[in-house]
This record gives C-alpha cells, sequence and structure tokens, in this order.
RNA sequence: UGCGGCAUCGCCAAGCGGUAAGGCAACGGACUCUGACUCCGUCAUUACCUAGGUUCGAAUCCUAGUGCCGCAGCCA
C-alpha cells in the first residue's frame, strides 16, 4: 500500500504526530442524484484507504440536502455499487446528512443567539446584485444584516413553520460583506423550499445549504479528514468558520485533491444523463458508461478500478489519465485468474479430409496454462471443425503464422494441420477449407521436431454451441473530452463525437460446451482473443471487456 | 476582473537543497502449443513552464513573468 502514498497520507501522519490518540475516520460523502462513477471511485479509494491504513473507520453518507435533486433510485444504487467497489459495507456505517436536518436548525438557531446569523429578505436577483458585478469590490451590505437576535430568532421560526414563501427569505452567516472570498460573503446557508424529501418527506420546508451542513454532518460523525475534491477548497474558509462557530470540540479538517479524468470518456453526471435519457446507450449499466453499474456488467473487477485509481495517484494537478491504464489493471488481474475458453468470433468451416466421416476423439485442455491447479476440461476433435477467419488469409502478408495454403498450423491442444484446398463462395468469400492432419502430433508437437510457428484455436463444428458476442470501443472519438466543441451557451458538444463502432454485436458466435453452463458475471479469457463476461441483462451474450494485446502487425 | 489552485518524459506521478523513482504507453530482443503472459533492453544530461537571483550545490529557496484549471447558485 506504501506504494500508493501521496500528499494525503503527509497530511494524515502529521496530524497524528501532534496528535498520536487520533482515531482516523472518514467518509465518501455522495449526492443522491446519480451512479458512481470512476471519478466516485477515486475519491472513495482515497477516503477508504487512508482509514484503512490507519486502523480507522470509514462512513458512506448521503449528501442529501436538496430534495429537488435527489432520489432512493439513486441511494439504492450507490449503496449497491460501493459494497461492491470496497468488497464490504462501509466499516463506519450508512448515514444520511438529512438525519442531522434537527441538529442543522439547532445550530442555526444558536448562531442567531450568538448574533452570528440573520434572516434576509433580500430576492435572489438583489443578493446577486449587492454583491456586485466587480468581485474587487466589496459586496453591499444587506439591509437586513443588524435585525435584532429577536427578530431574526422569530423570523427563522416562521420560515420553519411555513409562513413564508420561497425564495421571500434566507437565513445567512454574518461574516463578512468585503471578504476578497465571495464564500465569505455573508453566506446563505438556509433556504425555503416547499419539496418533498425522499428521507423526511415534509417536515421541512427550510433546507440547510452544502455548506452549512456539511460541516455538521463531519463533525456530527466525528470526522477527521473530509477529503474531497478541489473545487470545494475555496469552501474550506466557511467549512472552518462554521466547525469553530457551531461550538464542537472535535473539529474535522478538510482537504481537497484534483479528481480524476479519463482518455475518451466523461464522468459528467448531467452528459451521463443525456446519454441516458435519448438512449443514445443502452441504460445506466450500459457496459461503455463510466458508471461503476455498467463497468460491473461490463466484467471489469472491483480490484481492477480500485487498482486503477490506486496507480493513477493522488495531487492537485489537473490530469488526463490513460483509459489503457485501466485496461491493464484488469488484464493484469484477469490474466491471473480467468480460466481459459475457446470461441470463435467469426466461424470459417474446416474439413479434415484424412479423417473419417463420424471420427471423435476427446482432448483434455489446461483451464490455464500458467495454473494446472485450475484444472483441464475435455473438448472434442471431430473431422469438421470451425476456425476463426481472422485465422486464414487467402493472401497472406509477410509473417503470417496462421493457416494459409500449403501451410503449417497447429490447433491448440491437438493436431498440427496442413491447408491443402480452399472452397470459395460464388462471391470469393472462403466457404471451408480443407485440411489433413499430421495425426501423430497429436499432443501438439511433430514427431520428427520441426518448428511450428503458429497456433490457432479451433472448435468441433459437432458440439460447439451458439451465442452473441458483444464487442465493446469507446463511446467517444475524442481524446480529451474537456477539449471538446461547445455551443453557444457554453455547453460541450459531446455528442459530435460518438463513436459509431462503440458497439460491434456479433451474432452466432461459437463456443465450446463447457460455456453453456457459465454463469451470469463469470469472467474467462477466450484464448487469444480477449476478456469476457456472461451478460447480466441479455441472455447468451457475452461482454468483451478488454481485449488482448496484440503486437502483430501485417 | 477578484479569489483559489496547478505547472517534472506521449499520459499519470515520486521528489520536501546534494546531483531526476515507479506505472501506463511506445520501441527493440529472448521465450512461447495464446503474435497473450513472462523475461531482458531502450525511453528526462544546454533536463524539471520561462527569466533572473541566493548557494559549493536548486525540480526543490527567493523575485518577476507565462500558461492552464476551478469558483464567483437561495446546487453539491
Amino acid at each position: 500500500m506504501d506504494e500508493f502514498r501521496n500528499f494525503i497520507y503527509d497530511i494524515v501522519d502529521e496530524d497524528l504526530r501532534k496528535n498520536p490518540d487520533l482515531k482516523i475516520h472518514t467518509r465518501f460523502p455522495p449526492e443522491p442524484n446519480g451512479y458512481l462513477h470512476l471519478g466516485s471511485a477515486k475519491a472513495i479509494m482515497i477516503n477508504y484507504d487512508v482509514a484503512k491504513k490507519y486502523g480507522g473507520v470509514f462512513n458512506l453518507r448521503y449528501d442529501d440536502t436538496n430534495p429537488t435533486r435527489e432520489d432512493t433510485e439513486y441511494v439504492d444504487s450507490i449503496y449497491k455499487d460501493i459494497c461492491w467497489l470496497i468488497g464490504e459495507e462501509p466499516s463506519g456505517g450508512v448515514f444520511y446528512g438529512s438525519d442531522y436536518f434537527d441538529l442543522c436548525f439547532e445550530y442555526a438557531v444558536k448562531l442567531i443567539k450568538d448574533g452570528k446569523a440573520y434572516v434576509c429578505d433580500l430576492s435572489k436577483e438583489d443578493v446577486i446584485e449587492y454583491k456586485g458585478t466587480d468581485r474587487a469590490e466589496a459586496s453591499r451590505v444587506s439591509p437586513y444584516r443588524d435585525r435584532t437576535v429577536e427578530e431574526n430568532l422569530d423570523l427563522f421560526y416562521r420560515m420553519k413553520n411555513g409562513e413564508f414563501p420561497e425564495g421571500s427569505h434566507t437565513l445567512r452567516a454574518k461574516i463578512d460583506p468585503s471578504n476578497p472570498n465571495t464564500y465569505l460573503r455573508d453566506p446563505i446557508i438556509y433556504r425555503i423550499k416547499y419539496a418533498h424529501h425522499h428521507r423526511q418527506g415534509d417536515k421541512w420546508c427550510i433546507y440547510p445549504m452544502y455548506d452549512f451542513a456539511h460541516p455538521i454532518q463531519d463533525a456530527t460523525e466525528g470526522i477527521t479528514h473530509s477529503l474531497c475534491s478541489l473545487e470545494f477548497e475555496n469552501h474550506r474558509p466557511l467549512y472552518e468558520w462554521v466547525v469553530d462557530n457551531i461550538g464542537i470540540e472535535k473539529k474535522p479538517k478538510q482537504r481537497e485533491f484534483a479528481r480524476i479524468n479519463v482518455t475518451y470518456t466523461t464522468v459528467s453526471k448531467r452528459y451521463l444523463r443525456q446519454l441516458v435519457e435519448q438512449k443514445i446507450v443502452d441504460g445506466w449499466d450500459d457496459p461503455r458508461l463510466p458508471t461503476l453499474f455498467a463497468l460491473r456488467r461490463r466484467g471489469f473487477t472491483p480490484s481492477s478500478i480500485m487498482s486503477f485509481v490506486r496507480s493513477a495517484g493522488v495531487s492537485k494537478s489537473n490530469n488526463l489519465v490513460d483509459i489503457r491504464m485501466l485496461e491493464a489493471c484488469l488484464r493484469d488481474e484477469l490474466n491471473e485468474n480467468a480460466p481459459r475458453r475457446v470461441c470463435i468470433l467469426h466461424p470459417v468451416k474446416v474439413v479434415i479430409d484424412n479423417l473419417p466421416e463420424g471420427y471423435e476423439e476427446t482432448f483434455e485442455l489446461p483451464n490455464h496454462p500458467q495454473h494446472p491447479e485450475m484444472g483441464t476440461r475435455k473438448v472434442k476433435f471431430t473431422r469438421e471443425l470451425y476456425i476463426d477467419e481472422d485465422d486464414f488469409a487467402l493472401d497472406p502478408p509477410p509473417k503470417f503464422f496462421r493457416m494459409k495454403k500449403d501451410g503449417e498450423v497447429r490447433l491448440m491442444g491437438a493436431y498440427i494441420v496442413k491447408c491443402s484446398e480452399i472452397v470459395q463462395n460464388g462471391d470469393g468469400s472462403v466457404k471451408e477449407l480443407h485440411c489433413t492432419a499430421d495425426l501423430e502430433s497429436g499432443n501438439g508437437n511433430p514427431v520428427d521436431g520441426r518448428k511450428i510457428k503458429g497456433t490457432i484455436h479451433w472448435l468441433s463444428a459437432n458440439d460447439a454451441l451458439d451465442t452473441t458476442v458483444k464487442l465493446y470501443d469507446r463511446l467517444f472519438t475524442l481524446e480529451d473530452l474537456s477539449q471538446a466543441e461547445t455551443d453557444e451557451n457554453g455547453n460541450a458538444l459531446y455528442f459530435n463525437y460518438l463513436n459509431p463502432e462503440s458497439l460491434i454485436t456479433v451474432e452466432h458466435a461459437k463456443i465450446e460446451p463447457s460455456l453453456g453452463t457459465a454463469q451470469v458475471g463469470d469472467r474467462f479469457q477466450f484464448v487469444r482473443t480477449g476478456y469476457f463476461c456472461k451478460d447480466s441483462k441479455y441472455e447468451n451474450t457475452f461482454n468483451r471487456i478488454v481485449s488482448l494485446k496484440d503486437s502483430f502487425k501485417c
């Protein structure tokens, strides 16, 4: 784990040096307004790993302070995704920011009583206008800033009791209208919203703002390190102001890191939602999406995603991490674990001429060439076989070590064969290939010791099963989506960069019989092809998680 | 514009005044019944955004620039 150290650990180490009794406590606080994705995975990893490394505790807390944006659909998916990702339940438990609404209210009352908050009657437009367009100048002071404690208390309770319409009043922290950091210019900490809350129902018509609620949530749960992304760095002084002024003894510390960007994709919830709603993709679990839901369906392992975000590192600089790093993490893992199987994507029939009709022989193939303990399975060898069309060439390029006219090639785990005749269809495509097997090479090695350069995979035509295989590629053609063109309103035109070949469906691929019992979610290496996972959504379908590396260049 | 942040190999990223880790990618080669895996090698030397300065010594300290990102919701 030390190989993944970063500046956050330095901060925690220093805090521990000053206070050896500190019990490290972190949290991941998603707003339940969308599905978790690779960016979330990074935030989860950082908070989870810090807690883990120091023997601390890690909470999941839904940041659900804005009822108009949130939904239980997301609450459920987030819980499922995070448990899947880290392989356990959050050690500290699951919490809801909205469960602290009473507490937030009490703290707000305390601030009022301390003369540190006031009810403001300025409209939304006026608030903006008072702040001014030139932020170098101080804000105009709200005319309601000097209301008495009694008046503020009365008004705030009446806000709570639903006596005022939305937008008519806010509660503001009395901090500093001329502070260069505009977050400190008497920020609004409570607003009126007549909205049904997914968890609190209609109990409230006033809701605390993030900047007020979040530090209270952290402090209440005993969070020691509130690790979030860089865009909250400007909020830190306000976070600290709240912590200092609500009068809590154990003060959490907020620190920020850069969020992750990944090539050829976006984790913008807004655009993800558009892709789903406009049915450009097949739901939130479309295997081309960067959501954890989708990555899971595609077949990525949670550990490969964790090692991806760990190896991408944690810093404060803008970054664009190569998606191939994620693929490398997956290959690393599955190369070790995934049983090998045969799948012929584009079958071409091969007839072994020197074998009689009805001939049948059984070969035992290892499930993993480097791990004999993973066992073997039996496959049938018959007169008629399938090979992949890519493994034959009518007009072979140089160094084509596969099947070609008059060339010898090894059928993996079986005989060495020589192609003697090519039967073509009317359009010139290959109908079938006729071969002669060297029947003495049954273990794959020629008796005379001659070298056979190529080995290809094959299946008996007698018992091969039909399946559908889905080959996925990047959803977008633009490497850095932050460079996408924008329209006049500044909206990125991601849809101009959709990759038309992001999904290729192969019908009637052939798989070996042992794959007939594969369970949803099972992962295999289809030999010489890639890593595949049995799909959870469609029957008899395999998703390509990632291809094998291929250094063959014609 | 104001405030905040960041700038080290194609992409991430270590480095915390003592002479540029590692990963991904790429490129050679060995091995191979997966053109996979594995292994070996190459891959920052008027070098660490630029220009000055301090120092015996600077990616690391100072000064002045430049570039990029974020924020400027009664969103989180």
